[in-house]
DNA sequence: TTTTGCCGACACGTTACGTCA
DNA sequence: CCTGACGTAACGTGTCGGCAA
């Protein structure tokens, strides 16, 4: 059984290395759906891993050796002959009974010899596509790991690539096709989750925030209606930086290409901020922030 | 040039099967 | 053994783009 990182997908909840891309940027529509761009996602969900290779060899064409020993290779036409709806019929051969003991790393010789003579049972013709059969396979470990290799190369295959990987494996074109479907859904609904989590934080930071800043106004408030008793008090933490010049304190620094909207008396922020003294009006205007809150980390 | 029908590929939701605890 | 949960192969359906008439 495949675990969640079995998928080869990152779920790593950091943002990307890359610095150009906004963190508040989300790549909330897959990409899959583009074959040109393999991953334009900020989440690595190609990222190489290893996991094809911590399986032992010794399981390979363990499943179809247990089609096998169910007497039906779902990659062909259920071709019944009376014999077997003879059997059928009267109860004699359950496939799951036959399968359920077969299950884990426990093979039994009779299991391992089979593994030989399936070989040359699972050549399947384009022809036998389709028909009713819904006889499920469980495919190899052998073949998810091709299939997973080319999957990391293309998420999407033409009928050429197609063709090719389902000779290569065996199977039929068709069941690469619906291998590649399942598989681009299933990454879609690990980016869908990640990318909510990614939300889900985003969210606790910004309430966070908002909480801060209201506790803050509130402060602020009060102060306000008791001039004489701010005077005697440290100002407020956000405004110890001046949202013009990024100074949290200093003199004030007249700057010519600096923004022209910005009042100068916030510049003496810093100095009256030293001398304890506000030789200007605080509450008269507030200067907009201009500087980004990063949601994930909004103290930063 | 626009319209229409066909076809293939795909996404999405669902079903059914295999496996395991 | 039985059963429920889970993963996934397979299927059905709707949509979209390309193409020819």
């Amino acid at each position: 059984m495949l675990e969640n990182q079995d998928l080869g997908l990152s779920l790593s909840l950091g943002f990307p290395e890359n610095k150009t891309t906004n963190p508040l940027q989300l790549n909330l529509i897959s990409s899959l759906v583009s074959s040109t761009s393999p991953s334009p996602s900020p989440f690595n969900l190609f990222q190489k891993t290893s996991w094809i290779d911590s399986f032992p060899s010794s399981d390979r064409n363990l499943e179809t050796c247990r089609t096998f020993l169910k007497g039906i290779d779902v990659n062909r036409i259920p071709t019944i002959t009376d014999a077997e709806e003879e059997e059928e019929e009267a109860g004699v051969s359950s496939p799951n009974s036959t399968i359920s003991s077969l299950s884990g790393n426990k093979r039994s010789e009779r299991e391992i010899n089979c593994e030989e003579e399936l070989d040359c049972c699972r050549g399947i013709s384009d022809e036998e596509d389709g028909e009713t059969c819904r006889k499920k396979l469980r495919l190899t470990k052998d073949q998810s790991a091709v299939l997973e290799e080319s999957f990391k190369e293309h998420n999407t295959l033409n009928p050429k690539q197609k063709q090719a990987l389902a000779k290569r494996l065996g199977l039929r074109p068709r069941q690469v096709e619906v291998w590649f479907q399942n598989r681009r859904a299933r990454t879609k609904l690990k980016q869908t989750e990640v990318d909510c989590e990614f939300l889900k934080r985003c969210c606790e930071n910004l309430t966070e925030e908002n909480r801060r800043l209201q506790k803050e106004v509130q402060e602020l408030r009060a102060l306000k209606l008791s001039p004489q008793f701010y005077m005697q008090m440290t100002p407020p933490t956000t405004l110890t930086m001046c949202p013009s010049c990024e100074r949290v304190a200093g003199p004030p620094t007249p700057s010519p290409s600096g923004p022209t909207n910005v009042d100068p008396r916030v510049h003496q922020m810093g100095l009256a901020q030293q001398q304890r003294s506000m030789p200007f009006n605080l509450w008269a205007t507030s200067p907009v922030p201009h500087r980004p809150i990063n949601a994930l980390n909004p103290r930063s």
